[in-house]
DNA sequence: CAAAATTAAATTGCGCGCAAATTAATTTTG
DNA sequence: CAAAATTAATTTGCGCGCAATTTAATTTTG
């Protein structure tokens, strides 16, 4: 009856609900089975992967504020603040005030941060392995899952623009 | 002259570094997207959205032990343990131990529990129109994140089996 | 059958990730 | 130019997620 009944309401199979089949729970996975294998190529540096990421954009672009940062990667001060006093400490950033804008935070790859960019290459590499993807198939779902990030996070349908 | 030294140590270029070429940042990226937009789906009824994951697999399978659950979707005692007793807490699941083996915990549906599989229907369906993806585009892009999930797990090519 | 090994959950400790509140500096404005 | 509004970063509190340890029950083995 309760199969029925939720059927009528909105003509949805049960195994619509399947763990399996949500796209949701295969990022989820995904990103769980990445953090998995880049956590013994990290702990050997003693950082983690949201602080790897910090680096990867540092060897981008340094002497970024928090705030830059924070937009690089999509996150707030309330995670980035801490993470960064962590790599600090850790001895591959450090953090000095703006002269010109004392509120805003200048966070600057060390001697060690500028150094550990040529272990990242090797790093690379280990997870392109690990991926067992070519590198057609690593561009194309990256952009896919670009594409969809930027529709999650543009909300309800934004474009009725040329209504 | 370090940007010549880097390329003749492993012929890779700088920008193979950027975060935008990372698969694993665009899949990090798309985790963080999912969960924003679960949010204030989920908040109405008082759940995060590892919760939610946990109530997709109950709805399929009712009475499953904590181990069960934690294979299903990846996740250790370590996370399920309090995350089922804030479940708990908030009607959704009961938690007894099994009498036929005591070290065991089966984790069930209570009648919220059940109710709530209505209401999962909606933000399925909130969940499509978010992601903007045709049926055969999350199929796609679903089971090329399921296989890259494997390969992930499977470790260092684990095929040699026919060596 | 009793000791040893294994298994399932729970617990502890630490690092995200985010919301909300706080602090301090800068910009806007009246 | 002083009060109000805005902005950047920090702090606090809570829920994952995972490694490591602990506790209790069951299974294996000598």
């Amino acid at each position: 009856m309760t199969t029925k009944a939720a059927k009528f309401q909105d003509a949805l199979p049960d195994e619509a609900l399947a763990l399996g089949q949500q796209l949701c729970f295969a990022v989820y996975s995904a990103a769980h089975a990445f953090n998995r294998v880049y956590k013994p190529l990290l702990d050997r540096f003693g950082i983690t992967y949201p602080q790897y990421l910090v680096l990867l954009a540092l060897w981008q672009r340094n002497g970024m504020t928090v705030k830059r940062i924070g937009e690089e990667l999509g996150l707030d001060s309330g995670t980035l603040s801490p993470l960064l006093k962590r790599l600090e400490a850790a001895g591959y950033v450090g953090r000095m005030r703006d002269p010109a804008d004392e509120r805003q935070v200048i966070v600057s790859l060390t001697e060690n941060g500028r150094r550990l960019k040529t272990e990242a290459f090797r790093i690379l590499a280990e997870i392109g392995r690990a991926t067992g993807c070519s590198l057609e198939e690593v561009g194309e779902l990256r952009d896919a899952l670009h594409r969809l990030t930027q529709r999650l996070a543009d909300g309800p349908v934004e474009g009725p623009e040329a209504e």
